[in-house]
Formats: structure tokens, sequence, C-alpha cells
DNA sequence: TATGAATGAGAGTTCATTCAT
DNA sequence: AATGAATGAACTCTCATTCAT
């Protein structure tokens, strides 16, 4: 690709990363393409449609965090390790608001089930050696560590003076929930697979950003 | 015609609330009359925009659900006052998915702000109890009920085969996350105030409804 | 390098032949370019605009055909080679969609006009000699077999299960009503010149190129 | 319909049949309702697409012209009647560019297999009488007169200082080939039916106003 | 008061044409 | 000379909102 064309696509990637982040789902391509300086028809020369940009951004996304996440599973000390990879990722998805945005509801699951085949046998080593330490209740499957860390994205949705202090609170209270030495021994029934969710991405994101609210209540309902 | 005015704005918010479930934010407000046998026009009538229309579906809601979860929070065993609390609450929400779309993320949090005077000393005299029977750990707070709400909304999200299990299972996890003898101690942090977010509703509806992705991605984008 | 221009000329101009007779005036320049093998700024190289380049593809196609033609009309028997004349030129015009799709209206007019100064003398000819057979009644000039030409490339749009049988049959009553001993005496007025029409090719095609119908409709103009 | 609404869908139809007739196929929805000093979403509340409103003058026009000229096929002199019928009908198609633009190819047996129930017992009775009279040959059917009127059509398009004076002239041409008493017996063949063509005019004015020539030709390619 | 109808302002997408490599 | 990429100007269709009956 020609130098100017990889600027290009790159820019607008980026724009419509900050827009996604800022705004959600109901930006335009038109918004994109002039944020990113561009014209409309430019986005269409890289992106056969609106959908397709968006998702093209949900993936790079996605790649970026992989390898970091990863490598907070792979603490060798089980606790440290698990209260990393869910601090990590869960920083990770609160920067992008886009793919907060894009994702949720799901978000965890789906973005789990990308990076499935990197994570799941790491999360299931960590579950276990914290299982041996005692810091892991029995039952505990590499699935619940993407439910509970669907349960902090929630959290970071509460306006909040200190989010971090609130995300931390709550962390704890899984993490005990996820050890709960005193409590009802296993927990019932089974952790979600990991697995499931990612052919729904392009349904869901069809769905999502098809015909969004429409056009909706008028920014300044000027005159009519 | 009292009595006419009065039948055609609950037929709105009839129709409303049941194509919200159905459709999400992606309605039309002439959907919306027409599913209520009615004209757009006779909407403007009683409501003065889209927006008004749909938060006004979200306070009946409210309203008509008050009372349920307070019943369920008068329960004198502490604990199945707390597990019911959380599990009818979370029932309402599900079962109104019109809600629920509307007011994810921030969903509980809202709904609680809304709920507020008159729960929050439930809440409070519930926990004390559980404190007393040492089914709740030391610091936890009203709030912290809504949060751990706002975590089990994450999971209704979550696609499974058996939905009310998965609820079932981190309904558990939270309560031991709650009870947590064994845990850490008491929870770091504060838990969040519970009448904050009031104002940010409408906010929220705003940005949410506004201008919407637009039309539709062509059926057949390729050729013509 | 003058090979190479020659050579994509000549792509360019097969490209727009092929794809004007199968999918009609709607192609694109890309589209042209691109059954080429080319790029769609070689095809600005060689051509203004696209009017051009299906101009040119007009008359490669009316040069092509021109000798073909004239050969049809030496026939030293009147009648068979106004026959001739006619299904030949018939033919070609049919088995290039292209040309027609372009030309009619007024295809035939066009087309002679183009030919005119070859054609003339020999179709002059041609009719006296019918004329002193008693095959081609009094008061038929050259610019009739234009005309009739014309009607009979009507007849070509009708859709049959067999048309060549209609074009046969409608070639005969053409020649009886060109013969017509027992009609009405010699027709009445005058044939059109064929040498107008020339000037009004371009008129013609900017006018029926330009501002297509837009866009497509939707596939699915229901819902989304 | 209200009054209003009613004077409207006229303005409309009256608006697009204008511009049919001068600009043919080309015109945009916006043009239309702007000739008609409306604006295009009020086209929409009255005609689904595009493609409707179009249809819908060419039924008009249909409609409109139905009733004279089954009079003219009334006439109890066959020859008469013949030649009234195609000079009518043809006039009617000429008069109303828009309805020759679209119907063409294969206007007049649209435009018959339209009136066919009406008019095919008239022709019929018409070419009987005319046969007893001697002013038909055998074998002519309903269907002839339709091709004819076709032919007719064509020569409509030849540019002309008399165009009235051309049309005689090959009326007469196309009546003795009729008639043709001197000439080769009966027409070799059969008519068309002019029942088929029906259903293809939706699919016809589809696939001629969808993505017409695209964009095409700037009008005036002002910048770039 | 309630309705049918009208409208302005987009949003997505396409394409002829030009610019920079 | 040829290409990849960029662009401006349309065009179709939609929808929140307002006007006229």
């Amino acid at each position: 690709m020609r130098a100017d064309a990889q600027r290009n696509r790159q820019a607008l990637l980026g724009a419509a990363e900050r827009l996604l982040a800022t705004r959600g789902l109901t930006i335009t391509l038109d918004d994109v393409a002039a944020e990113a300086g561009l014209n409309v028809a430019t986005a269409y020369r890289h992106f056969a449609n609106k959908q397709e940009l968006f998702e093209a951004v949900v993936r790079e996304e996605i790649d970026r965090a992989a390898s970091i996440v990863a490598d907070a599973a792979a603490n060798p000390d089980a606790e440290a390790g698990m209260r990393d990879f869910l601090a990590q990722t869960l920083a990770l998805i609160t920067t992008k608001r886009s793919l907060h945005d894009i994702l949720t509801p799901g978000v965890a699951d789906r973005w789990l089930s990308e990076l499935d085949a990197r994570l799941e046998p790491l999360l299931g080593e960590l579950i276990e050696r914290g299982q041996r330490t005692g810091v892991v209740r029995a039952g505990v499957q590499p699935g619940d560590l993407g439910v509970v860390l669907q349960m902090l994205c929630a959290v970071t949705d509460i306006p909040s003076s200190d989010p971090e202090a609130l995300r931390i609170r709550y962390l704890e209270l899984l993490l005990d929930g996820l050890r709960a030495t005193g409590g009802s021994g296993s927990l019932p029934g089974r952790a979600p697979s990991s697995r499931v969710a990612r052919q729904s991405l392009e349904q869901e994101m069809k769905s999502r950003t098809h015909r969004g609210a429409g056009h909706a209540v008028r920014a300044d309902p000027a005159r009519g």
C-alpha cells in the first residue's frame, strides 16, 4: 500500500477510535472522515461500509491488547496474577470507551472469545495454582474470570468522583467471592464457555449500528 | 375528554414499552404511535418529544417496581432478604428489556437513585442485621447493593442456554463476596452514594438516542 | 510505448463494448477499466471522459460494420439485395446490444447517416433496379430504407420465444409495403434525408448518460 | 384523502410526467418534488419510492388513454378504423414522451397488454371486417397491430422538420403492407400475443431506473 | 383535541473525475 | 505513461417535528 494511503487508513482508524470513545456508535462516517481530515469517499475506499470500519477499530484494539493481558496472566503469584489480569484488562476496556460501547453487552465475553486460544490455557493454570495456594475456591473455571471481568465493567459505568477506588473496592469483593473460604462451598452451576460469542460479533454490530436511534431528537430543534 | 386523554397517554406508554422491549432504542415515534393505534401528532400532545416519552416509560416502570422490591427487602431473615432483594430487582430489570436497554449502563444505580428515599433506610437495616448475623462483612453499605445489582445485570447479558443458572451462580459468588469471612477484611474505599445519578438520566438518554447510526446499510451493498 | 498505448486503447474499447452489451449504460468507468485490466486513470488518458469513450465504441462498431453492409446492398437481384441489406444490418445491430442501447432511438437513422457517403448511392441504385423490376413502388427513396430498418429494430425489442420468426414476419410486411402494387400508389411525403442526425449524437448520449437514476433503491426498502 | 393531499399527489404526478417527458428516466425525485413545489419527503409520503411514482405516471397515462383509443377502434369503416386507431395511439404516445421513454422498448406491446382485455376483441373485429372488405390481407392478427404501432413509434424518433408528414408516410406504407394484395400472400409466422408483457413492466422499470447511467458525466465539470 | 400531511436536515453510499506517486 | 488514491457532488431514503384541517 502507498505511504499516504497507509497514513490515511491509520488516520481513519484513529479518528473512529477517538469519536467512538467520546460519542459512541452514533457517529457518522462523515464525522469520522472530517476528524481524520479526509473526505467520506476516502473512508469508503478503505472500508466497504461503516460497519467494517467500526469492526476494524475493534479488532485493532483486541490485537493490541492481547499480549498485554497475556503477560499479566503469566504472573507466578496466583493471586497477584488474577488481580493483575482483571485490572489490566479492565483498564484497557475502560480507556477505550469505543470497545466498551461497541462490545457491551457481552464485552468481556466476546473479548475473551477473541483471545481464547491464547488465554484460556493461561487462565486455567492461573486458577489451578490459586486453588493449590488456597486463594481460589473449588469449581472456579476460566470462563468465570470472563464473567467477573464483565461485572467489573459494569462498575466502570457508575459515575464517581474516584472511579479507580470504586473499581478496586469491587475487585476485592469479587476476588473474595472467588476465594470464599467461609462461604457456600463450590459455586453452583457452570461458567459459560468463552468460545461461543465470536460469530455473533458481526451480527451484534450490525444490529447496533444499523438504524441506530434513527434521527432521534434534534440537537438544536432549530426550526421545523 | 379527560378520560380519553388519559387512555391515550397510557396507550402510548404501553406501546413504547412494548416496542422498546422488542426493538430497543431504534424505534420511531411513528412506530410507537401506530402500535398505540394513534397518530404521531397525538404523541406530541402528550410528550414534548421522543425523549420525554422514553423517560416517562422508565419512570413508570420504576414506580410500578418500587413497592415490589421494598417488600423483598423487608424480609426478617437478613440473608434471604438480601438474596430476594437482588433476585427480584434483577428479575424486574430483566423482564423489562426496555429498561435495561435504555438505562444500561448505570441501570441499577439510576434505578436505585430513584428508589433512594424509600429504599436506602431499608437496605441499611438489612445490612446491619446481616452484619449482626455474620452474613455480611464489615464496611458494606447500602450503595454496595446497588453496585452488586449492576454487576448481576451484566451477567444477564451473557448469552447462555440456561441464563437462570448463570444468574444464580454469580449471585452466590457476590453474596460470598459480601460475606467474605476469610477474605481481606473490610472492603477498601466506599460505596457510591446512590443519590448522584439522577440528573444524568436526561443527558444519557440524549446521547444514546441522538443521531443514531443513521440509515441502514444497503441490504445488497455490492452491485445494484 | 506506442504499441502499449494502442493496445490499452483497444482493451478499453473492447471492455466498454462488452459491458455495454451486457449491462447497458449503467456501467461505471471503473468497471470498464477493471474489465480491461487497467486503471480508471488510464481510461482518462485515452478518452476525455466517459461519453467520449462510449462514442468511440459506437464509431468503432460503425466502421467495422460499414463494409459488411455495403456488400449486401451490392447484390444484383434487387429484391434479394434489399432483403439482405435490411437483414444484415438488423443482425449487426441486434448482436451489438451496446449499439442498440446507446443509439435507440434513432439508431438506424444515425447509423445510416454515418454510412451515408458510402451507402446512399448504393441504396439509390438498389431502389432503382427494384422499381424497374416491379418490386419497389414509385417514390421510394434511400432514406426510406433507413426508416424501414428502424422499424425492424423496434420489432427486435418485442420479447418472443422465436425472435427470428418475428423479424421475418415483419420484414415481409415491410417489403410488401415497399412494393405495394395494389395500394395507394406512391407514398405520401418524402423520406428523411439521412444526413441530418450526425450532430445530435453527442447531445443524445449526453442526455441519456447524464444524471442516471442516481443510486439504487434499497433492496429491502421496508425495514432495516 | 384530504383535499390538499389529493392536490399534492396530482402535482407530483404532473411534475413527474412533465420532467419525464423532457428529461427521461434520469430525473431525480428531488427534481420532481421541486417541480411540484414540494419537498422530497412529501413525495415519499405518496409513493414508496422512485419507481412507484414513475409507474403511477405510466398507469395514469394508460388509463387516460384507454377509452380514447377504444373509441377509434370502434369505427365502422374498417380501413379508417385501423388508420385512426394507429394514428390516435401514436399521437398519445408521442405527446407523452414520458410514456415513450419509460416503456420503450416494447412500448406498444406493453401498452397493448394493459389494454388487452378491452382492446383485443375490438381489434379482432376490426381486422375481420377489413379482411371482408379486402383492405386487410389474410393472416393478420390483433397482435400485428401492436407491432405495427411499435414500428410507427420508431418512426417518431426520427428527427424531422415535419414529423407529422413522416408518420403519415410510413403509416401508409404499413397499411399497404397489411393490405398487400399483390405481395407474398399471407404473412409468415404469427403475431405475438399481446398478453405476455404485463408482468415485465415492473422488472423493466426497475432495471432502467436503478442505477441509471450512474452519476455519469458532470453537467458542469466545475471543479473536481 | 386528534389526525393526515408536510418538511428540513441529515446519513449512507456511489461515481465521474483529478491529483500525487 | 500508468496507477493508486482522493475528492466533491449527487442521489435515495428516513425521521423528528410541526402545520393545517
